[in-house]
DNA sequence: AACATTTCATAATGGTTGTTACGTAATGAC
DNA sequence: GTCATTACGTAACAACCATTATGAAATGTT
């Protein structure tokens, strides 16, 4: 019962998400969102509570519907594959819309006031999390015979996201899909063998 | 003639050097500087400008004072070394301050409103600056037989550089300098040879 | 048709942002 | 010692920030 809303919650944070990933977290007012929305202040807030939920809330969609490619690339057989897929799937969508280049767990924000330090722990941890994916991935390789006995797993994670990384912060800038997955192909050359 | 200034204006820079390192341009409010430097608010308009030039005269601080290992770096003579120094400075610096981690050329802002993105366009030329010494310096090793023929220098160079970012954004997440150095030696271990 | 409930849009809240008038204080030149 | 010049600290500026009080409007239930 009671009035029923008049917008739809997904496409709103939907918006919400598109302009988070191009401003960052501090570079976005409220007054953005209703914009970018459409649905009032108020409506905004009863939906999905203040500004740093629903950043969670959007940095959970970007994770469900944008970083999925993580997901896709550890089924690989090869854990030279998995490297390959996690690079040129962050060129792909680092690259995909012009008016946000770049990734959302970068671009959300690395450096800030205070204020928006609830925001950069999440995405500190969200980058974690896909960290520990890919580190597991790698271990269940050394396992198999897919990597070297003196491969280290964790730190082959973290190089392949740190040139992740790199790359969202060069598509930011406005490199090519081209330069970047050439930059990308470079890094997995580097890749161990058993 | 005229009243002499009472505080030192090279000590005031490298007050809002940090802030800025620490927070980013958007982070870091008028008040953050009046604070970290001692000066007042209208003693610093009048020496540096408004929060745009303050920013600008921080950057080319940094690039002198604490982005000049690149250039030791070009001068070796393999490029192999010069590669892994630049990421050996870069962690090195990146994690020298608990207080400042990261490097600030990445911290000072990727995204953000549009009365920032002056700043960010000052940090993407100051980055492009940086990898067009290291493409020049591939070029030469590539002329002189100390890369492969069909090495290609820019990728090279935008490769390393995307690795140092990466470092840069692992460092300001709280990375450990082994961790760090780990990577950095992942990253050089099959640079090409002739 | 009356009620409880929920959302709506308008408009205001107190606080902070970057930026400056303003009048006073300190200097070198004459 | 007067003058022009520069810097000082206080205090203000309008604009924007995130957040919310308020009352009207729209629903399902009775």
């Amino acid at each position: 019962m009671g009035r029923p809303r008049t917008f739809d919650v997904e496409d709103a944070l939907e918006a919400t998400l598109a302009v988070f990933w191009r401003k960052g977290f501090e570079g976005t007012s409220y007054s953005d969102l209703v914009a970018a929305t459409g649905v009032e202040r108020p409506a905004l807030y009863s939906a999905f509570g203040n500004k740093d939920m629903l950043f969670l809330r959007a940095l959970e969609r970007y994770g469900s519907h944008y970083g999925n490619y993580v997901w896709e690339a550890v089924s690989h057989d090869r854990s030279r594959d998995v490297a390959w897929q996690v690079l040129e799937g962050a060129v792909e969508l680092n690259t995909r819309y012009a008016d946000r280049a770049g990734c959302f767990g970068i671009n959300g924000g690395l450096a800030g006031s205070d204020e928006s330090e609830a925001s950069r722990q999440a995405l500190i941890k969200w980058r974690a999390d896909g960290e520990a994916v890919l580190r597991e991935r790698f271990e269940k390789a050394r396992r198999e015979g897919d990597l070297p006995s003196d491969a280290d797993p964790a730190v082959l994670a973290a190089y392949i996201l740190a040139v992740a990384h790199g790359i969202a912060v060069q598509a930011k800038a406005g490199f090519s899909r081209e330069k970047l997955t050439a930059i990308a192909r470079q890094a997995v050359s580097t890749w161990p063998s058993a």
